[in-house]
DNA sequence: TAATAAATGTTATGTTATAACATATCTTTA
DNA sequence: TAAAGATATGTTATAACATAACATTTATTA
């Protein structure tokens, strides 16, 4: 069974848990989320579901479904691109972690990592201290990757 | 003179030591940003322009003088919102700071901030840690206003 | 199996952004 | 100061990203 395989199981569980329902397609989308190590535009999306699995979805019912994904923790958009990615982290319980996507803004690969120092703790009082609430702490950092540096040289 | 004359003027003396223009248009829509608490977007900007100056800035135009504001640190994107931002603090020299919004995601008001803990060297480190490399630090934070969170209850 | 709820599809349109090319405005220097 | 060159802005068209409103299909359950 292939990594994504058992991710896919793990999501399928982890919906029925809560009574909701990861259907074909939103399996697809997600598998096709998970295939990649780039992250992917709704359209890249549609375009990638037709031609590995022969279904046409249209792209408004793609975004539906990142919305769910989304809504319930199996994928996350990253603003920096206005691409989506899959939660690599739905084994372990990261709930309570800041997510830190490092962005390859040449390839557009995206790495999913948790930074030493930085606790959700911490960045909360900090924000609290300017009177605001931090709604969900989700960084992006704008990189390039070590494959695509040395391709430069 | 007001504090967003003081800016402007210290913008103009920025660029002319660089050795570029910023153009009455280009001061317009700084001015313009300088001027609201919150992000705008490239239409808003035009529309806000139209309004408070009587002239009218194509939306194209608004785009590649966002860009030019951009690439010498007078502004920046907000990914979260697709909007932009003056940048708040070309008197202090905050050049190898990490840069960090707070965006309040009802009224769009947003703050620029410092967090303690967090130097551009740490994150550096740990990104580098990971096989990338750390571009431009910038760090959007998804939050609610206090003004908002009064307002909700 | 009919009633209901949930998911997906259709159509239209809104928002954000850029490319390609034309014109206008500044700056330099002959 | 006029011509040449560089820089900035405008025009037009279109691409990419995204959602609203409503119709249809599929699943669930009474």
């Amino acid at each position: 069974m292939t990594q994504v395989q058992v991710n896919i199981e793990h999501a399928v569980r982890k919906c029925r848990q809560k009574g909701v329902r990861l259907t074909q397609k939103r399996q697809l989308v997600l598998t096709s989320l998970l295939m990649s190590e780039k992250a992917m535009s709704a359209y890249e999306l549609v375009a990638i579901i037709e031609q590995e699995f022969g279904q046409i979805i249209p792209a408004v019912s793609v975004y539906r479904i990142l919305g769910f994904l989304e809504e319930h923790q199996l994928a996350h958009k990253l603003n920096l691109a206005n691409k989506y990615v899959a939660c690599r982290h739905f084994n372990c319980d990261h709930l309570h972690d800041v997510k830190q996507f490092l962005i390859c803004n040449v390839c557009q690969r995206v790495k999913e990592i948790s930074l030493g120092k930085l606790t959700e703790h911490e960045l909360k009082h900090d924000v609290e201290a300017s009177g605001f609430k931090l709604v969900s702490p989700q960084l992006e950092l704008n990189c390039v990757c070590d494959d695509c540096i040395h391709e430069m040289a």
